[in-house]
RNA sequence: CGGGGUGUGGCGCAGUCUGGUAGCGCGCAUGCUUUGGGAGCAUGAUGUCGGAGGUUCAAAUCCUCUCACCCCGACCA
């Protein structure tokens, strides 16, 4: 391809939109263009990248057993409705009204419509198992897209859907996903890291995340991981080995109402009484649904919400505001406590379960009790671990190991969904035996255009991006320095017009541009090798093949280039 | 939705406080020179200053409303 042809628009300087460097790269070197918040026009170089991420995708997806077709975008409320989801995906879902005043959304996802298309057609137990793909836009209507696509509002996803007559099955086909999943990744170019992720509105037994780690702040999610076996699992759903409640010991020791002015946050109540913060509980109040909930965790610990919301099956989960909290305690937000608190369901964090003499609030504004103790001064049923995994704690699986943390980019998902949307829908078989039962699912998803972005998050430098081979838009760029001389010219388009004969996709830089415009683009587009003719080559014969990766630079005769070329490229990952 | 911020040629920005006939850099067009890391000179084109209403002799600038976008948070199938 002539770069006269194309249409690569580059920028000189980073658009003021973008934060993230691979927002900004991909910008500047004209692959994408924004049309309104979190939706973009891909250019012809992001185009080949999207093309050839999902060339791999289907080729491992195919490999793999999956068959592709393709859903629509536009689905029936009632759709959602059936499945429950229509509430609780509430206001990520894209919706409208049709001419004659009927709901419809855009998928943002395919379990119901899928579940729907099987339920009439896979019947028998003979027919298991099946799994089936489609690589498409999708859309979800995202509080704050940002990121350029990392969090958009219309984007490309891959998403397949197994269908089994039971969990082992689904154990089969998982699994099979999570192989082809480690191929995809492995062939686009860079490791991922596969994390026990939370299963969200999806519902289901369980869930993996795959995130490509990344040292910068485009890593939008944290993972934890054991540095010694191979637990990892994202923030929300991460745990840890509770080893050391060193208060167990103690003699309990009566409970006392102390005077604790203006000692609000945790961090005033342990300076106040000048102890460490695991000595006290916190308190805080939710309305889960509209009805009130009390969260008990140790002082020095985050609560999980993630984890809250899950135990209570709620859909809204958020905490009370003050005027609440007066109203259901008696005292200001700072001093709420377990103890005497009427007709509100405590959830305490297992950590608590083995403390002894804490410090509470008392109910009271200005007080807090100190040596409080279950079940002596308070009772309670529901006691779950809700609070955030912190480094240095011990690894929940092999307990040897410690935590340690790093942000990292969700570029694939995979979830057991078991029967939660087959009953709902109602898509069931007949088993061998002669019963009906519900179809055992699961779904799996790659972002493909979150892949690419994922890419440059992860492989560019203070010029520009370093594509991977595999997904790069071009194999081979190819610059003359000096438009003017004729020789130069006529020497770089054989060179083309040789490479492009061996199957090489090759750009070639033919703009009546100077030598340092051109160096420029070439660094800020990443394509992996470059062939530079110019005079001072010209002089002795020789071209120059330099790679992106590296920035090694190295001369060649020019009878040789096109066969050193190929073979470096070939080298070259 | 809460908090903060920005809208001025294609892009990046100044001008707004203190109202007085819209500017800079890049890019674009033409010509000449130049030609290995974002060239120089010359000439030129490109703006309803996000939109609507108001105040005023006069509004990019002040007031009201509104829209869009960005950042932090909640959310994330």
């Amino acid at each position: 391809m002539r770069w006269t042809n194309s249409y690569i628009p580059t920028l000189r300087e980073d658009p003021a939109e973008a934060e993230l460097i691979s927002h900004k790269l991909l910008m500047r070197g004209g692959y994408i263009r924004k049309v309104t918040a979190g939706v973009y026009n891909y250019l012809p170089l992001m185009q080949r990248v999207l093309l050839k991420i999902t060339r791999i995708v289907r080729e491992e997806m195919d490999k793999a057993g999956a068959l592709e077709i393709t859903m629509p975008v536009l689905h029936p409320a009632e759709l959602w409705q059936a499945s429950g989801r229509w509430d609780v995906v509430g206001k990520e879902q894209m919706r409208f009204k049709d001419r004659h005043g009927r709901d419809l959304c855009l998928g943002g996802t395919h379990e119901e419509v899928i579940t729907d298309l099987v339920k009439g057609e896979l019947k028998s137990y003979r027919q298991f198992p099946k799994n089936l793909y489609q690589i498409q836009v999708k859309f979800r209507d995202e509080i704050r897209p940002r990121f350029g696509l990392i969090r958009g509002r219309e984007f490309i996803m891959k998403d397949a859907y197994s269908f089994d007559v039971d969990e082992d099955g689904l154990d089969k086909s998982y699994n099979k996903m999570v192989d082809a999943y480690f191929k995809v990744f492995d062939r686009c170019g860079f490791n991922v890291r596969k994390v026990e992720g939370d299963t969200g509105a999806m519902g289901g037994t369980g869930a993996h995340e795959f995130m490509v780690i990344v040292d910068t702040q485009g890593g939008e999610g944290v993972i934890y991981y054991c540095d010694k076996c191979d637990y990892a699992a994202t923030d929300e759903r991460a745990e840890f080995y509770e080893s050391s409640n060193d208060t167990k010991i103690e003699p309990l020791k009566e409970k006392e109402l102390v005077h604790t002015p203006n000692a609000k946050t945790i961090a005033e109540v342990t300076a106040f009484l000048n102890t460490p913060s695991k000595k006290l509980i916190k308190t805080l109040l939710y309305l889960v649904d509209g009805e009130p909930v009390a969260a008990l965790i140790r002082g020095d610990r985050m609560i999980n919400e993630i984890k809250l919301k899950n135990y209570l099956k709620a859909n809204e989960l958020e905490l009370a505001d003050a005027d609440t909290i007066m109203r259901l305690t008696g005292a200001e937000v700072g001093f709420t406590g377990p103890c005497g608190l009427k007709n509100i369901r405590l959830v305490v964090d297992t950590e608590i379960y083995g403390m002894r003499n804490f410090i509470t609030g008392a109910n009271k504004t200005n007080y807090h009790f100190i040596n409080v103790n279950h079940p002596r001064d308070f009772t309670f049923e529901d006691i779950i671990d809700i609070k955030m995994a912190e480094e240095g704690e011990r690894c929940p699986r092999c307990k040897q190991g410690i935590l340690k943390s790093d942000r990292g980019i969700e570029v694939g998902n995979t979830f057991k969904l078991g029967t939660k949307y087959s009953q709902a829908i109602g898509a069931k078989f007949i088993d061998k035996d002669g019963k009906e039962k519900p179809i055992v699912m699961g779904s799996y998803g790659i972002g493909i255009t979150r892949t690419a972005q994922a890419a440059v998050e992860r492989f560019h430098d203070k010029n520009g991006i370093i594509w991977p081979k595999p997904i790069a838009p071009y194999g081979i760029h190819i610059i003359y320095t000096n438009s003017s001389d004729k020789n130069q010219v006529e020497t770089a388009f054989d060179i083309y017009n040789e490479l492009k004969e061996k199957g090489i996709e090759v750009l070639i830089d033919d703009r009546d541009e100077r030598a340092g415009v051109k160096f420029k683009d070439a660094d800020l587009i990443g394509i992996p090798l470059r062939i530079v003719v110019g005079e001072r080559g010209l002089k002795d014969k020789t071209a120059e093949i330099k790679i992106r990766k590296s920035g090694e630079n190295i001369k060649i005769p020019l009878a040789e280039i096109v066969p050193n070329a190929l073979k470096i490229y070939e080298e070259i990952c």
